[in-house]
DNA sequence: CCGACTTTGTGCATGCGTTCACAAGCGGTA
DNA sequence: TACCGCTTGTGAACGCATGCACAAAGTCGG
């Protein structure tokens, strides 16, 4: 069904069959942890790092030994018992896995404060993201160049994308833009979002949408002030210097007390 | 343990002991849903609905009825049988759980493109994260106001977030500073700390730690790409104008297929 | 006042993801 | 070559979250 706008595709690196079938299983959050790992393995191979054991790794990345051993059984066999991983090995299989051989043109709708921050973002925390198309409703905003790309109108996203085979489109309008914006993007052909307007999104179900929400993550954290603030003081009830009743899991990085 | 500094928390909505059983079951995943299921009934509320049912309120939050409802039940029964929830009784339910009864000060480090455009949010969207206090390392930013607040050197850090009370901190400074910051922070008595960093930050463990990954959401959008890529290709070899392996289920808003 | 209809709240089954624990495999060493 | 220690890869158990299906509970019309 999918895409076959544009054969600028043909670029991507193939995938072995073995690799199709193992991607298609692949769970989403350990897709997520992929590529955390990925940059953490980036940044040892910087600094001259050749090779580590999933202990390290895992230390690293703030997981679990064992779940990273697992993640990185999802995308194949490529390290050495009694040694560990070839730290380039796995970072050119994930790189492939993650569909990294290949540049992801990004196109950002909405050049507000967040719009601009995103354009000059500068080539795309890890690279391979490259910012091709900006686009904005504000006629003062079209040609005016932000972080090295001029801006286009709004109405021209379907030609603008499709000329420059934008693959990725992110949405950083004010919220009653977003639903608008995201249609016209996916009648683009844009399959993958990132959706940074705090709006839940209908979009055909082959079309990918992942969600900034700043809100959202603020009233989790509140959520959790709230809780860790009544627990305390309930707590206070409780015996001596109390523990509290909070699953604290031993391995205290601690000696972090709050003066009395 | 937690949370003694300054008494100015007793404006918090004291939380019946039944809630604070409640509160401490309620799934993480929940609590996310929660703050969405929020932003819709506010919404709701703003266009003068007055009832909403589990259905409705489950299509405009993009879930399905049951979870939402099993969601709401976390906190409490406060629907009705045979006609649904009543917005405002729901919204200022669900304000309660969250902690949003009072007021979470947000300090923002780091005045980058990002720090600017989280600093002019405007009261943050969903008041009552009021941005208090923003810091920087350059000397040349520090006393120049950015979305009214001046901006502070990063060495007053412990000072300022005590006296203003601090109690969520935003680190949006460039990786290598950040462990630094996240240090900084904690020892201020801050608990909540929301990461822009692309760094996984190591911290004791009565503080909470969200991620805001933009490189791991791009990763993520690039692997459903490949995925996607490489099943056309191989599905065109598969029978007729076939439906494709991947989990389709159902209910498709589709009409959007790509041309032959 | 009663019965039919609507919608909530939830017990239960299912599936996914995490964690444990250990066998298999490899390098180093005698 | 044979042994030993270390680390990977994974089968299996566990736990959490999702979705289903239905009883409980309320409203509305007659």
């Amino acid at each position: 069904m999918a895409a076959q706008r544009g054969e600028g595709e043909t670029t991507a690196t193939p995938l072995e069959p073995a690799d199709r079938e193992r991607a298609r299983a692949i769970p989403e959050a350990a897709v997520a942890r992929l590529a955390v790992y990925l940059r953490v393995l980036s940044g040892m191979s910087d600094q001259g790092v050749t090779a580590v054991s999933s202990e390290e790794l895992s230390q690293a990345a703030g997981v679990n030994a064992a779940k990273l051993r697992k993640d990185l059984s999802y995308i194949g066999s490529y390290g050495t018992r009694g040694v560990g991983y070839d730290v380039e090995v796995l970072v050119s299989h994930i790189e492939r896995i993650l569909g990294l051989t290949r540049n992801h043109s990004v196109a950002v709708v909405g050049i507000g404060n967040l719009g601009h921050a995103l354009a000059n973002y500068g080539g795309f925390p890890g690279r391979g993201f490259p910012v091709t198309a900006l686009f904005d409703v504000d006629a003062d905003l079209v040609g005016v160049p932000v972080g090295g790309i001029p801006v286009n109108h709004i109405d021209e996203i379907t030609a603008v994308c499709i000329e420059r085979e934008v693959s990725i489109g992110v949405i950083a309008t004010p919220p009653p833009a977003a639903q608008s914006v995201c249609d016209r993007l996916v009648s683009a052909g844009v399959q993958c979002i990132l959706n940074f307007a705090p709006v839940v999104l209908q979009v055909p179900d082959n079309v990918e949408v992942r969600k900034v929400d700043l809100a959202v993550e603020m009233q989790i954290l509140s959520f959790h002030v709230a809780r860790r603030a009544d627990e305390a003081v309930h707590a206070a009830g409780g015996v001596s210097a109390g523990i509290g009743p909070a699953g604290n899991n031993g391995h205290g990085v601690d000696g972090m007390v709050i003066r009395p």
